[in-house]
DNA sequence: TATTGTTATACTCTATAACTATA
DNA sequence: TATAGTTATAGAGTATAACAATA
């Protein structure tokens, strides 16, 4: 009888609707700005690209790994690893073990490139939440928590 | 001699940095599942330059002002709206007061597209945010209040 | 036959510089 | 001369399909 569902959550569900679009416009806005300030050697995606190379030096991996933990296709990694390389960002050698398979590998720029990157980056998002006050960011963290397992199972 | 500034905040930062980037991990890897799912007939890109159009009925708006609102420079407009326009979403006429200036609007088609696209990513949201208890979502509220004006401070 | 990587091709989004038409 | 828009050109990032080499 009663018109389903209560209507009390729908306006709580509405306001944080509301709260997380301003929330991701923001971030849009702030990222846009430090990428236009900085103008650093890496692009996300390259960033993307590159960073499991830190975890597994100097082995390197095979491009078609690399390709699916940045959730890219192969060709375009490939693209990718040849303009990198062109820059001395990352080496690129056979398989001694699969003739078929290529390793690529960070250099030291590359390295220092991707960690710079990382480095700045926790800088800003640092200063970002030194903004908060202790317990907002103690509340910030457990509902970014929640927000993620919310993204995850949806 | 104690060594510099409170390590208790640090911890709290850096648990909040944690956090943060697992949410913006999700959040990636949601969308990705969402646009590849749907597969709408608008773009982000191309629904941001829109956006401003519904507010301007039926005059529209010049090619520059939508150019700004969106974030980009006029040749890309120029050239977003070209394929839109072919595509019969939007209509291009001189403005009747300013021979250099044409007027770009929405057709019937167009507007019904936004609209569903602002309907889907609503729905997704609502329905992501459902899956928090009701108290859970007023914290989130906050805290992304909270972190929207961070973000704008920094 | 299956797998790894590359090439060919194409589309979107983005920019800057140079141009046309109008004010 | 200044402004509105377009064209020309370039480059990053993405994809699929077709191919070569190797396992």
């Amino acid at each position: 009888m009663a018109p389903a569902a209560a209507p009390t959550n729908d306006v709580h569900t509405d306001d944080l609707v509301v709260a997380f679009d301003a929330f991701v416009k923001a971030a849009k806005r702030s990222r846009a700005r430090a990428e236009g300030a900085d103008g650093g050697t890496l692009t996300s995606s390259q960033a993307d690209l590159l960073a499991p190379l830190l975890e597994c030096e100097p082995a390197g991996l095979g491009l078609r790994a690399l390709a699916r933990l940045a959730g890219i296709a192969a060709p375009t990694a490939t693209r990718m690893v040849d303009g990198l390389q062109e820059r001395g960002l990352v080496t690129r050698r056979r398989d001694p073990d699969d003739g078929r398979a290529v390793l690529i590998a960070l250099t030291a720029d590359g390295e220092d490139a991707l960690r710079e990157r990382r480095a700045q980056l926790l800088a800003r998002r640092r200063a970002m939440f030194e903004l908060l006050t202790p317990s907002e960011r103690r509340a910030a963290a457990r509902v970014l928590s929640r927000l993620t397992s919310a993204f995850e199972g949806s």
